[in-house]
DNA sequence: CGGCTTTTTGAGGTTTGTCAAGCATGGTGG
DNA sequence: CCACCATGCTTGACAAACCTCAAAAAGCCG
């Protein structure tokens, strides 16, 4: 089971059998309940975790309190290869949003593997890198984009990655509300709360406590783009 | 001379003399003139490059046109470490701001030496994982912060990173125009010039056309920090 | 000097944040 | 099964931060 888990993700996708054995071999399981962290921001990083059931969220929290969401992690995620780095810490926190189970394989183990599978460790690198390029777009999104279309993006990004296709459209698999939106976009709650108001009046979504599904992607995608309404 | 910048980079900070002679061995010597691209935003990526002299301008432009600039890199600065992925391609452009000396290698010194080498995989990793973190770290200022923190923040860094001490504080080697650093900071060159006219009249820095000095470092940072008035 | 780019400053408007009040929703325990 | 409660959501009024645009000043280079 944790093999086929292991060929999913994208990170061991096509690998030899041996690699995804030895991977296998040396994976432990670990189950974390609705709410608990996997680890926070600052702790040396000692793990790295493949998320088999449930959903994360990555998060970071200001000097000041105030919590900024990077990301929703779903089944098949890869998180915090850095623990293959000698020294390094967790630059978030990872907080299950649902009860989750993961495999999850310590420092030890995977500097064991990188260097049995040399590939793994480009393997690592290309994984950091589209992560960083992915980061830099919606930098670069944050810095210009006004609120309505960053929360299009938001919303169109976390559709693809953990949607649930449904009667009415597709629905986004983990919970979110709207302070969850307001934290992954750079706004406040009263401002997502607005515009999603405005675009269930439109019907483009439907929505209910802490769920938004979305009915017509299509229109979405033209705010999300600014594309002329067809 | 080459060794001599490898040794002072942190990308070879450290490593054997083997290692240094074999990187040296295969590098590659490039001019760039004022103004000219190292490479631009959607090319494959071919060469990584150790600036030598000058500064340079990451940056990426929005599909609107507008420009976003995500650093500079001076002397010593690693860039293009993507390179080392067979088929990526760079995410951003680099641009010189001054005329520019850098060593280089193509993707087949790279491969050969990161075989040669497997630290130098783990390094890539190391130094892309530490990027990242910035970056997110700068995500998170640019989604929860105002505009003046923002400013007073990237001239911090900028006078970190390239700073060149002088009589009356630390001049940012490289020009810097208010566009610039609106750019830095996702706002305008209006608001920038107005603040920093605030900060001059002051006295926590003096500026000029594409030129700013940071004349009190502590009045700055608690600017940046938000801590009392001292 | 003359022409170019960069910078400053002002006026006015828009977007978005802040705060307050009340409503909806879903789970829980009587 | 229903009332209750905690939590999340909506909406309104207002304020603040910031952007946009226009015009003019300042700095640089030939």
């Amino acid at each position: 089971m944790p093999i086929e888990l292991l060929r999913q993700c994208r990170y061991f996708a096509g690998l030899s059998a041996a690699t995804l054995d030895d991977a296998a071999a040396c994976a432990q399981h670990r189950r974390v309940p609705d709410g608990e962290f996997f680890f926070h921001q600052g702790d040396e990083a000692r793990h790295f975790y493949i998320l088999a059931t449930g959903h994360a969220r990555l998060s970071q929290i200001t000097p000041e309190g105030r919590q900024v969401i990077l990301g929703l992690a779903g089944p098949r995620h890869e998180i915090g290869i850095i623990a293959a780095i000698e020294g390094a810490i967790y630059p978030l926190d990872l907080q299950a949003v649902q009860a989750c189970a993961a495999l999850t394989w310590d420092r030890a183990a995977l500097g064991t593997l990188l260097e049995a599978h040399p590939l793994l460790a480009l393997r690592a690198l290309r994984m950091v890198s589209t992560r960083f390029v992915e980061l830099q777009d919606r930098y670069r999104e944050l810095a210009t984009e006004r609120v309505e279309r960053r929360i299009a993006r938001a919303l169109l990004r976390l559709v693809v990655q953990i949607g649930r296709p449904e009667a009415t459209g597709v629905t986004v698999a983990a919970p979110l509300a709207r302070q969850d939106l307001a934290e992954m976009t750079g706004t406040t709650l009263f401002t997502v709360s607005r515009i999603l108001s405005a675009w269930e009046a439109q019907g483009i979504i439907s929505t209910g406590r802490e769920r938004v599904t979305l009915c017509d992607a299509p229109r979405l995608t033209r705010i999300a783009e600014d594309l002329p309404e067809g």
